[in-house]
DNA sequence: AAAACTGTAACATTTTTAATTACATATAAA
DNA sequence: TTTATATGTAATTAAAAATGTTACAGTTTT
């Protein structure tokens, strides 16, 4: 995790794209449990990060699991109902191009207040990438395949 | 650097931020050359990375640099022509929300385009991006200090 | 009771990013 | 012409972040 001025940011790490893909393989199969050990074949992951992931998506009342012998994970809502800004929003924060870090120094017009201008500019930025994902459903995305 | 499938994607770090702190202190006294002792006590950055950052914007004719006694940095293009879109790609090749790694199973559909669709998205996400980048000068970003 | 799962904490490893050191070269000015 | 102050850059080290693994407790089905 990483510390700016304003808010704890994030970075962009693989959480998003293993996410999808985890929701992509359960939209595929919407009746069926499927087990952390199956989803994670597919990604060549180990299962315990695919669980982390999951318990993610619980959290958001995204899927439900079940635990116990031929347990596993289904969707819990359809997949025309969920965006890819839904998604996004469970596994980042935000999108943010950096910071500056170990506090620039205050006695500099810019470096005391970079961190806020750039603050403004990636939360335009990240309205501009939610308006596009919220027009993408997880329903659409799984259609390519 | 990470690598996926199709292209070398550099993640998100420093470098967007540090640039353009750079080009805002530059832009702050167009006509003097800052030494980058003096640029890196502003972000309280290691000067070295700050030179490596003007390398970088000197490669792509963004300024110009003096060696030696009274030396320094100055900005060879007016700040109302460079817009943030130019720091952007000069400095991140594109925003990505991450890939499959290590080669996700071949015989899942899924597994097998999952880089592919991934791709395809960020790549409109970028231009997103640019598009909004590209609407602002580092005049105009100078001018909220 | 055994087998096949999930849930999670703790730890280890790998990768990436940032910082530092070292030193060669250039320029201005005393 | 020597000294001080810069840049330029490669090489190394240190720190941070991301990823992967192990271990084990709890749950459910057969």
């Amino acid at each position: 995790m990483y510390i700016c001025n304003i808010f704890y940011y994030s970075m962009l790490s693989g959480k998003f794209a293993i996410t999808l893909h985890i929701l992509t393989l359960l939209s595929k199969f919407p009746d069926e449990y499927l087990s952390s050990e199956f989803l994670a074949g597919s990604m060549n992951l180990h299962p315990v990060l695919v669980r982390k992931e999951i318990a993610n998506l619980k959290k958001h009342n995204i899927v439900e699991s079940k635990e116990g012998k031929n347990g596993g994970t289904k969707l819990l809502i359809p997949s025309k109902d969920i965006t890819l800004d839904m998604i996004f929003k469970l596994t980042f924060e935000k999108v943010s191009l950096g910071f500056s870090k170990k506090d620039p120094n205050p006695d500099c017009p810019v470096g005391k207040q970079i961190n806020q201008n750039l603050q403004l500019l990636y939360d335009s930025i990240n309205d501009k990438i939610s308006n596009q994902l919220n027009s993408i459903s997880l329903l659409d995305f799984e259609n390519k395949f």
